[in-house]
DNA sequence: CAAGTTGTTTAGAATAATTCTAATTAGACA
DNA sequence: TGTCTAATTAGAATTATTCTAAACAACTTG
């Protein structure tokens, strides 16, 4: 009975299905880096904060691969990318329709449930465009 | 009857009215800009933009300088900056109650008037804090 | 399993928006 | 006009992000 033989666990196992079933090759860094976005509740979480918290676990990575990660896994609907702050962006893993609050002087973002927000009328696009999403952000100042 | 003497214009007595009136001298290159800025209709505006505005229109002013009269102007509530595409921001003429269009494609923002949107419900904000405002932004795709 | 193929990772350089520094210039006002 | 203070500026610095091209690893096929 080899100590090397590392059983997946569940939510390795979670991660692994997410990944393939998104077409990402889930290579060692990408396993680790949704392990640690995905493991517990939803997060806004910047490429910087991501880099830092994979460093804490001894994940080693580099934050070229933090932004790849981020990016691909934006690009297959496991992530949405939020621009809020011109300082940098944040990726938010709660993916369904949801608004936020925007704490100015700390930077957080906080989700606000979609049926939080009603909004009774919403112009046309211009041209019949098609809507790609509505955001709704509530600044909180202090 | 000396050529030298320029009588200022309505636009001009204007704009250095707007300046005086925010606390903020008015240097001739904020005039310059300022008359750039509010000239005609609302806008929304990069810092490069502007830039290369001023340049087309023989306006001899520092990058540094745009940079600094738009956060001033924001500052005194001449101008609200807002921050979506994360390559850059953009400082909006109009700082009334008003909402946006953005365009994914072109990056371009466009108004819509505070009347135009409804919203029925905002949740409270969390610990009683005081709302700076509610953005919302339609996103076109395409 | 052994190639062979293709996608991924990486260090480090490059880019680009914005801010900073410190020296010069120019409004304000007595 | 002279003094004071704020604004402008060139250029350097900063910072988030992207790029490059070489090394590497996951997948596929035989
Ligand atoms: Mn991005
Ligand atoms: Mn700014
Ligand atoms: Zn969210
Ligand atoms: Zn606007």
């Amino acid at each position: 009975m080899s100590m090397r033989q590392k059983k997946p666990s569940a939510i390795n196992v979670t991660v692994l299905e997410r990944l393939r079933a998104a077409g990402l090759r889930p290579t060692r860094q990408r396993l680790a880096l949704a392990k640690l976005l995905f493991a517990r509740g939803h997060r806004h979480c910047s490429a910087e904060q991501l880099f830092n918290e994979a460093k804490g676990h001894r994940v080693d990575v580099s934050l070229a691969t933090v932004y790849n990660a981020l990016h691909d896994f934006t690009a297959k609907g496991l992530l949405r990318e939020i621009s809020i702050d011109s300082s940098s962006s944040y990726f938010d893993t709660n993916t369904g329709n949801h608004h936020h609050f925007y704490f100015e002087r700390s930077g957080q973002l906080e989700d606000i449930a979609d049926d939080q927000v009603s909004i009774a009328a919403l112009p046309a696009a211009p041209g019949g465009a098609e809507i790609s999403r509505v955001d709704v952000i509530i600044r909180i100042r202090a």
